[in-house]
DNA sequence: TTGAAAGCGCTAACAA
DNA sequence: TTGTTAGCGCTTTCAA
């Protein structure tokens, strides 16, 4: 009864079905043009033979694979996933997948995986940031496939973006800071040869701080991306040791500020009367915690979405696809005036 | 210069180092045996032409992908993407890169996710938990490759699994709470017919509590996972409003204990005094929050790195492979007595 | 250590 | 609406 060696192809429903195989092949388009009794034949046959379609035969000849590349820094950090599921949605409705790759916030680690995922013959390949090796910046601008950057503003586009300017974001939160009456502002990133979107931040903050005419210096550096609770609480305890007499600290994401607002309760020092505390990124918790975080909203799950949108146009080649500017918003909430 | 039409192919290469298409084949190969000089040249002309091996054609012809498929409830939690990090890493060293789509917390949409996850010839299968539709389990039985459960320990396994029984874990909770002297226990968890690990701790929850001859009813549905902050705090507001009594509640993860806690601060009622709380997963804010979380680690990275070590095993037909049952680790820290 | 021949399973292109 | 032919780019197999 059952082939127990070689799995059935086409052919063999083919043979079955009394059909060609390219009559199959037609049976498992949906749009293709076919008898419906033919049909019928061919999937009752495919059924019973416990059919799978070899995908990767499709792939080499029709020299389309059905995915989309995307590398993240983490797959542990909500507002990564928050993009890459928004783009899996929209990329799913046209019955394409997304391949996914880490890059363990190390561009290095980028060009390697960058070049593996495109040996796998994607139709378009999502990076996160705008900053990348000459080499991986290569390797994407030969791959003849849409290029989109996202999480950034990159000022030189490989292709095209889906983002926005991370240092201009915090300059935003800056300036409300300052203008409810925040002077001694602290900025509490990671190291600055990792997260180049967190390094991107902090210029904001500096920037924004000698606009304003404040000291831009109280740096505190909380380790090793990826920034977590953990190390915003450590960087909290040396800020409050180091520069004892700041009054507020914007942190590099919202885990970070988290972990920062944890450190104070502890501590006792309350948030935001003694301490107010910023963040980046609204993830759930900073809505949760008590008290709320001021944050800032990246959209991350618009970003993956207007990315998968742009993907879908451009490979229909319909309309006049453009890299797409994202608005952070600003969200003032308990832990600031 | 650049032969802007077609991308080259290792005929190509072959044609300008003089060589056959199989020898640049064999360059390409790093255990391959070749004269040094001869793959020096093959991958100089390949640098020159700005070659890209192209992994659909190996697929097809060698019938290996290097693919290991993956379902998942949701990207976005980081219990399972950590089992998906260890997952990675492990596999990673073996040159394999997992596929991964998302299932969310729906077994039809699992379904759907393992049939095109097949259709891509992965060289094994892992998915979440250990409940089926009978059409997926029978998909995986004649994929005839490696299927590991995991989160799980099934009545029935298809193949293999590496987990744990989230009901055995929920009655140590509750054996411990009852030891330090809690009896109105509650458990706190989603609507049962989705998330299937979750309801399995439910039971483990009203086995425990018959066990000890106390009352089981006291269960809050949190809602549709995924259950997460919101739904907990939402649900502990229920559970203070329905059973004021209730001296300590089990929440179904350690997102929905922090809602839950976060709620409780609001009112301004006294975690662990008045009210204690158990999560579930060991997520990193349940160790940062104040107060922290006692909860049960579920180990979940070493769930990944073990289907990691279990599948290269499997796939290089060496030792001999089974199923493996971890052990979860209940942490007590602040949250409860 | 290298080469020649064949073919993996499907589908583009064309024909009927 | 269905069939025929050829071939996607690589690697297995066998031979030299």
């Amino acid at each position: 009864m059952k082939p127990s060696r070689k799995p059935p192809t086409m052919a063999d429903i083919a043979r079955i079905a009394g059909v060609s195989p390219m009559t199959v092949s037609r049976a498992f388009r949906s749009d293709s043009l076919i008898r419906s009794e033919t049909r019928q034949a061919i999937l009752g046959a495919a059924e019973e033979l416990g059919y799978v379609f070899d995908s990767t035969a499709s792939n080499l000849r029709s020299q389309r694979t059905g995915f989309v590349a995307v590398t993240i820094p983490s797959i542990n950090n909500a507002n990564f996933a928050d993009t890459v599921g928004g783009l899996s949605e929209v990329l799913e409705g046209a019955g394409m997948q997304t391949l996914l790759g880490y890059t363990n916030y190390d561009v290095h680690k980028e060009e390697q995986l960058i070049e593996q995922l495109l040996q796998r013959k994607p139709q378009a390949i999502v990076v996160t940031g705008g900053k990348h090796t000459p080499r991986a910046r290569k390797l994407l601008e030969n791959a003849h496939i849409p290029v989109i950057e996202t999480w950034d503003r990159p000022a030189e586009p490989i292709g095209y973006y889906v983002g926005f300017s991370n240092a201009g974001a915090v300059r935003g939160m800056v300036d409300h800071f300052v203008a409810v009456g925040y002077r001694r502002i602290a900025f509490l990133g990671g190291d600055a040869s990792r997260d180049t979107r967190g390094s991107d931040r902090r210029h904001g903050f500096v920037e924004a701080m000698k606009y304003h005419g404040l000291d831009p210096s109280r740096l505190i550096a909380a380790g090793t991306p990826p920034i977590s609770m953990r190390e915003g609480a450590n960087a909290m305890a040396a800020l409050l040791k180091q520069m004892p007499d700041t009054e507020a600290v914007i942190c590099v994401s919202d885990l970070s500020a988290f972990g920062a607002l944890a450190e104070c309760l502890r501590r006792g020092v309350a948030v935001p009367e003694r301490m107010a505390i910023g963040g980046f990124g609204n993830y759930e918790i900073g809505d949760i915690c008590v008290p709320t975080l001021t944050t800032i909203d990246a959209r991350a799950r618009l970003i993956g979405e207007k990315a998968g949108i742009l993907i879908l146009s451009i490979l229909a080649g319909t309309g006049e696809p453009g890299s797409i500017t994202i608005a952070p918003e600003l969200l003032v909430r308990e832990s600031t005036r």
